[in-house]
DNA sequence: TATAATTAAATTGTTTTCAATTTAAATGAT
DNA sequence: ATCATTTAAATTGAAAACAATTTAATTATA
């Protein structure tokens, strides 16, 4: 009866891998409503909040590069969500800009977060130590 | 002073979402070292341990569908390190066995968990109440 | 038995993600 | 001022993941 360090459900970070995609999957049917995939989702969550984000920061925000954000966000801007333009002050700087359709789009996305947290079945506190430990372990080297 | 459910900070799924991937991409140089990616490191976990197995259980086991697998499968195949044969029983599954060469890859594995711990400062017990919290959620709707 | 329904993989097409490189702009050093 | 370095996005190419469909085999039903 050895423990053995290779064996699937001795992994902690495969229920880490598997619970998020399973997550993000739950949030599909939600998500479909209001035209958004996750990572637009959550692009939009920040423009939200920020109204106008370079790439740069947005990536460091959602821990995404420009491989990722670039064709991300031509699409968001075909879908009229955002606007983008090179920074004035700094040519080599992109400014991504929220624009009116994307500020109604967040009455409509606005039951959402609750919504999924009833899909979850997390108590308060259990989804609030969840929250604390992955961040206290994505802060983990931060300098990569 | 609202809490605005919509701000990227207020999310549970996120932290989840970032953390999987950045820790995933820890694993990179380590798994380089025996020229596997993730998801072929945890599909080669199943096999160490039960040998041989159809491409359904092993999709159930790494909630991954066939889309994915089958060209995973191919590719570790090639690699030598899986055998793929139709079972006899019921021609429509798969049987994916390992073979010596797959077995023995295990032993250059070996030290990929405890190093991967080191990166995480994660203590024994928050660790293992992520992993609990994590089934928790993974376990949440198993039904889809 | 014949037909319908179900199941397992594979396939197709799309999206996401990432690594690595490229391009262009800005900054630093000589 | 010139050249080297750094920085920000974009691009390229590959792998991963998923939805939806297809194919073939099995099981259930009429």
């Amino acid at each position: 009866m050895e423990h053995d360090v290779l064996k699937l459900e001795n992994q902690l970070c495969f229920p880490l891998y598997a619970c998020s995609r399973e997550v993000v999957k739950k949030y599909k049917p939600y998500l479909d409503e209001i035209g958004l995939t996750y990572t637009q989702y959550i692009a939009m969550m920040v423009l939200w909040e920020k109204k106008t984000v370079n790439v740069k920061s947005l990536g460091e925000s959602l821990y995404l590069d420009s491989g990722t954000l670039t064709p991300l966000l031509k699409k968001m801007e075909a879908m009229g969500l955002v606007a983008r333009e090179r920074s004035e002050k700094d040519e080599r700087q992109l400014l991504v800009s929220i624009t009116n359709k994307g500020e109604l789009l967040k009455n409509q996305a606005k039951t959402i977060p609750a919504r999924m947290a009833a899909c979850l079945n997390l108590n308060a506190e259990e989804a609030g130590t969840l929250y604390t430990l992955l961040y206290k372990t994505l802060r983990t080297g931060e300098s990569s």
